[in-house]
DNA sequence: TCTGGGGTCCTAGGACCC
DNA sequence: TCTGGGGTCCTAGGACCC
């Protein structure tokens, strides 16, 4: 084949129509625990209710994916396990295994990425690819259905394909019938397929505005299509309402975004298994966070300018505190003394708190400027104790990766 | 039944500057 | 001494996604 001298998408965007893949791993995390359990002579979990999750003791775990059998007795994402437990006593849980789950993860995208090169990684179990110079909209199915065959026959788990002329319409239609199948949604297609759902499953419709929307008497997606844009403004506000009235009339010009984009903030969380009020403990987990957070700046070459504390409390309302740093940072110490600061400021010291979290935002790639005169003179010991932090934590991953490795030579 | 963890984007109000 | 209006930055909070 001779390389096109345009970039790929200045050239359709001229004159081919947009054909865009939505693929979409069926229950992600419980396929790919289920074909290593295959692999290891074990029965297959998707032919039961089956589900993955945290510590299934630990009372406040909950269903990170479930099998269809299991979805069909009303376990979703997101059930909490004793729930679960409690609707299906046989249900069986497997722990999640993140290191196999990117493998498979790689696996896929890599067979996508043979079809088109224009593609878009959108998460750990979806993409979209950009098929417009690769096929007509009536041999679509075809290389769609090849494409799901191919993914099963040689990684032993299905995906759902989406077609569609814009990368919504894809993935609604990927969305559609589950598991194994392909599905369109032409722009002709958007009356008779997409109108008569239910407004909630128009992406980008959550509980909050579905409640707004169907208080107003707006049922369906061909509801939400119809409405005037006045009264959509005053429901969800201007840009918002924009967004939906195109995205449910079918539109969406969005282009597939090869580009990984660059990390714009990052954080962690803890929740404890019992809400905690011992200022010590509170500590401790800040202290956890802030060590877990401040070495993916480092390892990632960050500095963050802006640092947050958030606390959440039993009834889940969730109070924060954000601050400006003088001068980008990636030391553990001052992130995490900004944050035990904004600690005192932002919890009574009373009410029991259900999760701590701190987060960095404002990053930039610039190198910390030392202003030794005014710098805490104690700066040196703490980028030491960084510097043997992030080596030892690498040397753990490393030895983790090692025994992973070492693993999969026996099988 | 009792709700994890990690992200992105938007809005609104106040401070400050010109 | 008291005034308008626009732009930008900051913080808090809310909604959505997987």
């Amino acid at each position: 084949m001779i390389p096109s001298p345009y970039p790929e998408d200045f050239v359709y965007l001229h004159f081919v129509p947009r054909i865009i893949f939505h693929i979409d791993v069926n229950s992600a995390f419980l396929s790919w625990s289920a074909v290593k359990l295959v692999r290891e002579g074990q029965p297959d979990i998707r032919l039961v209710p089956s589900v993955v999750s945290g510590d299934p003791s630990d009372r406040r775990s909950i269903i990170t994916a479930a099998s269809i059998p299991a979805k069909k007795m009303g376990i979703k994402t997101a059930t909490p396990v004793t729930m679960a437990l409690r609707i299906c006593p046989t249900l069986v849980i497997v722990r999640g295994d993140w290191e196999w789950y990117k493998q498979c993860s790689e696996g896929f995208i890599s067979i996508c990425r043979r079809y088109s090169p224009v593609l878009q990684q959108f998460s750990i179990d979806e993409c979209f690819i950009d098929m417009s110079l690769r096929c007509k909209a009536d041999n679509a199915v075809e290389l769609a259905t090849q494409l799901k065959d191919e993914i099963k026959a040689q990684l032993g788990f299905t995906v759902n394909v989406g077609v569609g002329s814009n990368k919504l319409l894809a993935k609604m239609a990927s969305d559609f019938e589950k598991p194994d199948k392909v599905h369109t949604l032409w722009e002709s297609e958007v009356r008779e397929k997409m109108w008569p759902l239910p407004v909630r499953e128009l992406l980008w419709v959550g509980k909050k505005t579905e409640a707004r929307l169907t208080a107003y008497g707006i049922g369906t997606i061909g509801d939400l299509a119809k409405l005037g844009m006045g009264s959509l403004t005053r429901l969800v506000g201007q840009k918002f309402a924009q967004q939906l009235h195109e995205n449910a009339n079918g539109r969406d010009d969005s282009p597939v975004e090869t580009e990984v984009a660059e990390a714009k903030s990052y954080s962690a969380e803890r929740t404890f298994s019992k809400d905690l009020t011992d200022p010590k403990d509170i500590d401790r987990a800040l202290f956890n966070v802030a060590c877990i957070v401040a070495h993916r700046i480092r390892r990632d070459d960050f500095r963050a300018s802006t640092v947050s504390v958030f606390v959440k409390y039993k009834d889940f309302t969730v109070s924060q505190k954000q601050t400006s740093l003088g001068q980008p940072t990636d030391v553990t110490a001052v992130i995490l003394n900004e944050a035990r600061r904004m600690l005192g400021e932002v919890w009574d010291g009373v009410t029991p708190i259900r999760q701590v979290g701190l987060g960095v935002s404002k990053l930039t790639h610039e190198s910390a400027i030392q202003m030794s005169l005014f710098e805490d003179p104690k700066m040196d010991y703490y980028r030491e104790w960084d510097r043997q932090f992030d080596e030892q934590r690498s040397n753990y991953e490393d030895a983790k990766m090692l025994a992973y490795e070492r693993k999969k030579k026996d099988e």
